[in-house]
DNA sequence: CCCTGTTTCAAACGGTTGTTTCGAACGGAG
DNA sequence: CTCCGTTCGAAACAACCGTTTGAAACAGGG
């Protein structure tokens, strides 16, 4: 009778087996159509049940979008964090400007490069930016802002007399470098030819690397 | 009672005033709230006139939608490549590294910094980006390739013994930081109080010019 | 067995979607 | 004047939307 709160976790012991296939079935269809353009009909038809069952386990199709997104999100961004924390770590107190931007880089982009899940989540993030089905500000707040706030300490600690303020604005243009690539790929019309040689995973790094290093080193000033 | 061609134009001296009033609001809302999320009535009620004059006028809720973004793309090309022709030509045979960017950099971020038509065209170039609603391809074939071929002529032309596959990886890195700048000034909820000083459009143009001069010479090598 | 709470289902709900219909209004040409 | 092609508007169209309903199916404890 009475729906299952959205803070409820169903008994452990208990299948609950279409509440999963919910969230993956909206985790492939709002990345490839979008919030508005997937229908409950469509979400349920893909997980094989009801269409009573969203409004059951989430109390409405907003209710899943937020559950699905939720999910990943902290997982993601602290996979992000790590990665910058490792690359820190790894290359000593003396970590060279190249090593860190090298590790980040890599990092950043070899999750989105595979055919499966990487690309869907690069998707979702970027229609949630331009349309925001979550509380305003979520996807900056609890994704963004970290991430760029983990970059910009790792950058100041591996190229000392960057002041903060450039350092945030050297962040903010390495990881637009970052952006773009992911979305070239992910275009659907984007990459011809010529250009997908110019994406590739390994030529990327380097160049980004390169050009991103010469740039910050000419902020210090 | 036969519904005029999509190819056709309407007679010079009769009214036909309501078409225009529908690609005005077409393009007010499918910039503000996307193609989907925008509903023929919507569309409508905001050019004060009957439903059915969009079907009428251009065949279909995409009729409207292509032939208000066909308006709008060949004049903002025709527009930024010759921006970077005038800046060529200013600049003499021996344009400086420093002024090209300049010139790119404050041409592309201007426009869509101001309050009116500027950020809109953006939105829907982003939106279109996501989920095409044009032939596949429209927009990178008619807006971004051109733009892109055209400033990495005058990059190589600004600076003597680069590539030409160095230049268009240096041109991506470069409208990789003026996309991000703009998207980040669009986004709902990615300004906060301090990164707003950030992005303001002198220190803006500053950085990336700065940034990027550096970045591009180190991959003359 | 019955009772209880959870989960799933087919069916229907009211509302909105894009599109169509058809008649009225308009404005020059014959 | 009539005629004709163009433009417009109120109303209706079928299709789909997200959500609700009420009952069936299922489990486990008494």
């Amino acid at each position: 009778m009475m729906p299952a709160r959205a803070l409820a976790q169903p008994v452990p012991g208990s299948p609950a087996r279409t509440r999963e296939r919910l969230l993956e079935a909206a985790e492939r269809l709002f990345a490839e159509r979008g919030f508005r353009a997937t229908s409950v009909r469509a979400l349920t038809s893909e997980a094989r049940c009801n269409v009573a069952s969203v409004n059951y386990h989430f109390g409405g199709k907003e209710g899943l979008y937020r559950e699905m997104f939720r999910r990943r999100l902290v997982a993601l961004r602290e996979q992000r964090i790590a990665g910058i924390r490792r690359a820190m770590d790894e290359a000593g107190g003396s970590a060279s400007l190249e090593l860190t931007l090298q590790a980040f880089t890599t990092a950043f982009l070899e999750p989105h490069l595979d055919q499966s899940g990487g690309r869907r989540l690069m998707r979702l993030f970027s229609r949630e930016l331009l349309e925001p089905h979550l509380r305003p500000g979520t996807l900056q707040r609890e994704m963004v802002e970290p991430v760029r706030r983990a970059l910009t300490e790792a950058l100041q600690s591996a190229c000392r007399g960057l002041d903060s303020r450039s350092a945030r604005r050297c962040v903010h243009s390495v990881v637009a470098q970052l952006v773009h690539v992911v979305q070239m790929r992910n275009a659907p019309g984007a990459m011809r030819d010529k250009e997908l040689r110019d994406f590739s995973l390994a030529d990327a790094v380097d160049h980004i690397v390169r050009f991103s290093a010469a740039g910050i080193r000419a902020c210090l000033s």
